[in-house]
DNA sequence: CCGAGGCATTGACGCTCATCAATGTGAACA
DNA sequence: TGTTCACATTGATGAGCGTCAATGCCTCGG
């Protein structure tokens, strides 16, 4: 019955979860935690699966473990765009709605904590202080949207740049990469060129040149298509047009 | 003890609310919608007030019970953006957080249901239920942002204008408004240009343009600076890009 | 009724960015 | 090892938009 998959919960208990302290469980009571192991089992999408399509009804929910997983909002005429990234320990899915309005992407491949919709939100019917816990993640997620939309809104292309690369600088701590560079410098961006300019509201073509222009100022050097590194984190920062203290407030997510 | 704008509560129960059946409050218990009475008083701000400042403590919460307050995010480099306009029903404040990450500003003449912050947030301790609808309307809330954003991001000026427009007349009829007009084809928008601007990520002479234009059209006919009658809804919604239900799941938020 | 000041509009100009097209690069495949 | 295909970069061009500046309009207060 169980796939292959399933067995990686079955083997450890949420409280091995590498992302359990940080996830919206942390508030689970020990009775709690036996029926989250219960209902919950571990699943793989590799890059380029879409999880969950917009317009389909969402079934599962969860919280994401490994890897990163991009929301996008496909418009009428076609052209889609991303509208939030999920890292290790974001929740992932639609609660208390029948339809999706965004799609869910691997953009690497993903792991994830993952339950039946209607599962989880009877245990948090039954949970309030898990559900408390979740308004409070959501309360916080909405706040960082409204400030990344700010951004998107009212900066030039390479401020959303310099924004974006300093933000994966600091959140690429909270993921689980295998950096064996010798310094923190190293930025690692898993996504493709035409999701970060999807992302940021640009083109690849515009998103490259600022780039170029960035390791060309020595601010930064392209290491390959997906790795930076960073020389020098203050120039950055200015480029940005943010202050640091908000940046690092938006990095913090 | 009490100033003169605490009567208006004390006058009425909260179920003669007018924004009662659409706010987060209609999911209280009658023993609930007590303690709601006694911890909340209306309160009225005049246009252009600025009700709590970001980096302030927030100390108040509540019910928009009518006017418009905006929403707004202050760059460090002095250009401020409007990150989310807020209407009659929709909760004013910002639950379990310190610090204000937005100022919160009266765009029109505001009455506000409003209530302590610790107060509310003990009362939704004792009330999960209410606390789940929080949590409902927040998800809503968050998607509605991200769409939002999705379409400041990539679309033209032009797009943004028409959609605004399109949602304001939607959402119009929402407003406690005196249209005197013999048709429903009136739109009020009660922003200056300069915010509506900022809400768009665009500048007020870009605005002006764009508006013009859609009056040359006969798409629009501007009865003055924030008062258009509504000449061609469907070249309205063909100048936005969105088809339409799209439009209209944005304008029910 | 008139003047003043804020707000909206209109015009001119330059720059950024999207678009189209071509070239370069890296990884997966046989 | 070569072939192929997706992806990234680079170049040229024009349109859209921000900026600065001037003018027009409305409202409020005297």
């Amino acid at each position: 019955m169980n796939s292959v998959a399933d067995v990686a919960c079955l083997c450890g208990k949420c409280t091995k979860c590498p992302v359990y302290n940080r996830s919206v469980c942390s508030a689970a009571s020990e009775e709690a935690m036996v029926q989250l192991d219960r209902i919950s089992h571990m699943r793989k999408f590799s890059r380029g699966t879409v999880i969950q399509a917009q317009g389909e009804a969402c079934d599962i929910v969860g919280n994401i473990v490994e890897g990163v997983v991009k929301l996008s909002s496909a418009s009428a005429n076609g052209d889609d765009h991303i509208v939030g990234l999920l890292f290790p320990s974001d929740f992932f899915g639609r609660l208390f709605s029948e339809e999706l309005q965004f799609s869910y992407e691997a953009v690497t491949d993903v792991t994830l904590c993952a339950m039946n919709k209607m599962d989880f939100e009877r245990f948090l019917g039954e949970h309030p202080d898990v559900e408390h816990e979740m308004l409070k993640a959501k309360l916080d997620e909405l706040d960082a949207v409204r400030e990344w939309a700010a951004i998107t809104n009212g900066h030039t292309t390479m401020q959303r740049v310099a924004t974006l690369l300093y933000v994966f600088s600091r959140r690429s701590k909270n993921q689980h990469l295998d950096i064996t560079a010798p310094t923190q410098l190293v930025v690692h961006v898993p996504l493709s060129r035409r999701d970060i300019a999807d992302y940021l509201g640009t083109t690849p073509e515009t998103l490259s040149r600022n780039i170029q222009t960035l390791a060309r100022g020595k601010v930064i050097r392209i290491i390959n298509a997906k790795h930076f590194e960073l020389l020098n984190p203050g120039e950055l920062i200015r480029h940005s047009g943010e202050s640091r203290a908000d940046l690092d407030r938006i990095a913090s997510h």
